[in-house]
DNA sequence: GTGACTTACTTCACGGCGTGACATAACATG
DNA sequence: CATGTTATGTCACGCCGTGAAGTAAGTCAC
């Protein structure tokens, strides 16, 4: 049931506000005239509206625009120094944590290696801080200046006061991963998982860019999706919703690490692949052996665009997306050599109509984009404007 | 990507003449006290927009609250008789129409038996708006006066500039109902599918009523679900989403009516679950024999709750739900036989941390409320402020 | 150069909004 | 009937977006 909110006329200027800078930002150098077509805002309005937003810092001049006749258009465009975000990708084998400007450069970057079997919160944690230490010191960016941190980490994060995340393959439960951080920094944070921010990563800048009802997949050794509908990353009722992995594709079927039984994941994961070729994950190098097994043509690779094919079917009968972005390493490998197979499979196991409208396509951005996305997640908050907008030198918790 | 809109001073009384109303509707009886408290609008705003409220006859009061020593509290409501709505459900034997007024008491109601083997797109038109004109002849209530007519089909709805219908078991390919529909009255029209209407119906009366994230399935001969997102039914790229009949749950497995296989539906609908019992659909009737096998405790039925929970289990571990509602006349059989083995098997085939999140519950509204959630369909748009709020005695179209 | 023309932007008065302070209404109690 | 209490109505205020009118800053013809 939609629950609507009051409004107050203050709350109409924060609106145009983050409609502008939104515009602004995702259209590029673009003058006021363009912007009142663009939002539907009357010139004067935005005349006012960017008024403030340069008085601020936020949006500045870039430039001119020859006219053929009048008065020359003033471009505008966010100031890429304004602000940094910063994006953290917290994966098996290490933690990265990256600065952008908000044009989303890198302008700093600080890898930490992790041990496969040592993923203690604490060791986490201390990585994630020192990290952004580094990457402070290494941009020469103020502290005051970053509007957020945004985590990426694998499995189930749960938002309530205090983001708890649950990951399996970390043996985490529950582990309060935002109290730990804020006791070290006090740096607005925003975790999510690691799935869900490389989505975004495309849906903003890769091959989602401009749909509204997207999947993004995530396959590597494991396998997630993020979820958009209507724009919006879809989190259910305590963000664990995308866990497409453990859809059963085969009641009873192969065993898969989750202790369940015929999970997609047991199917299509490297490691489900990699089992089913007779090979132990544990014995090869993941990324090789599989790259190997896609290039020799072995029948088991074909078998996985099958099924590989078969859950993008259900995820098209589910959601009736537009786009699907196939992404993660495996999902790149699988998909830069068996696309029209893996098409073929899903439009055999989903039904006429929302096959038709779909696209599937290759992920844009890579398998790194998880840190990308993360920053994202900091990005949202400063479009709606949420952060602290003309940060001076304060610490916001 | 989220898309904004600009606002203008005069969208912020809408909304919240929007918020106030939706309160009132749901909140039944209110006082403007309370209303300010349960909206967050000053007392003055809500004294000024109930004022509109009233003068417009939507809004009545609705008799004193005693006092301990104060002015007493005037309740206010949704004027029931201010208008009235029409849902329609379009099924596989039957068009039924019923009129309802605001409160969603039935005030009519009109039934026209199909066929099986019959349903040409005029007849069921023809159908529809004779049944219209007899309710509304029945129930006396003035043509000006009903705010709009809402329709539940079958199969995949497509909302572009004309509603087109494509219903396999109709046989409809692409049918513009809404069209035909509009030729013959001029009372606004909405088209949806039936589970989603059935679902909307469950959503704001039924069982999953004051959720958010809930799921309302649909098991007949063919199996269907609503899915609610954050309080809104989620139709994707194209209105088709939902089809989770049609998700395979066992690949290659047994042939659907859909032309795939091992579809859900082939395993939990009625015609599929009598079939796999060794009867074949068409030489018994389908609800008794069902009922049978049920009684009797036919070990397919065991197998049946099987897949219907791991059915259940993809959706919890897609969506995350808080509620998942079990509707349809042959989920409402199994479930008032088999829950807690339905149950069981969902938590087998889900992961633990969403299970523990949702309560699967039976519908509390019968198979028969695709008619009542057509109309509310009309009642979204009225609350939204959408429909013409004082229709005179026009008929808009 | 200069004036006419064109286009982009700014200023301003206006009507509409929600709000808090205050006024009023409508009851119970003593 | 005075007093206290609570619900509701009124009003001036500050803020909003808008259209109309004004201003800025170019091109172009001559």
């Amino acid at each position: 049931m939609v629950r609507p909110e009051r409004r107050t006329v203050r709350d109409l200027r924060k609106g145009n506000r983050a409609v502008l800078l939104r515009t602004l930002y995702f259209s590029g150098p673009t003058s006021r005239h363009e912007l009142s077509g663009l939002t539907g805002l009357s010139a004067a309005s935005v005349s006012n509206v960017t008024g403030d937003l340069i008085a601020e810092g936020v949006v500045v001049e870039a430039g001119l625009v020859e006219s053929d006749g009048g008065r020359p258009r003033v471009l505008l465009r966010v100031d890429p120094e304004f602000g940094y975000v910063i994006g953290v990708d917290v994966g098996e084998t290490h933690v990265r944590v990256e600065l952008f400007d908000l044009d989303m450069n890198e302008r700093a970057k600080a890898d930490r290696p992790l041990h496969p079997s040592r993923h203690d919160a604490e060791l986490v944690a201390g990585h994630i801080l020192s990290g952004v230490e580094d990457v402070l010191a290494g941009s020469g960016v103020d502290r005051g200046r970053v509007l957020g941190v945004g985590v990426g980490v694998p499995g189930i994060v749960e938002n309530g006061p205090e983001a708890l995340i649950h990951a399996q393959t970390f043996g985490w439960d529950a582990v309060p991963l935002g109290t730990l951080l804020r006791a070290g920094t006090s740096l607005p944070l925003y975790v999510d998982n690691g799935a869900k921010t490389m989505g975004q990563a495309e849906l903003w800048f890769g091959a989602g860019r401009g749909t509204r009802h997207t999947i993004v997949t995530l396959i590597g050794s494991g396998v997630g999706a993020s979820i958009v509908t209507d724009g919006i990353t879809y989190r259910g009722a305590d963000s664990s919703a995308g866990e497409w992995g453990h859809t059963k594709i085969e009641l009873g079927g192969r065993p898969c690490r989750c202790g369940g039984r015929g999970c997609l994941e047991a199917y299509i994961g490297a490691e489900g692949v990699l089992a089913r070729a007779g090979l132990s994950a544990e014995a090869v190098d993941e990324q090789s052996a599989l790259s190997e097994l896609v290039e020799s043509g072995h029948p088991v690779i074909d078998e996985t665009a099958e099924y590989l094919g078969a859950g993008l079917a259900n995820l098209i009968n589910l959601f009736n997306p537009e786009r699907i972005v196939i992404g993660g390493w495996a999902g790149h490998l699988l998909g830069r050599h068996r696309l029209t197979r893996i098409k073929q499979a899903a439009a055999e196991n989903s039904l006429a109509h929302p096959y038709e409208r779909v696209s599937i396509v290759l992920g844009r951005l890579g398998p790194d984009a998880v840190a990308l996305g993360a920053a994202t997640l900091v990005m949202e908050e400063f479009l709606l404007g949420r952060t602290p907008a003309a940060a001076p030198q304060s610490t916001a918790g």
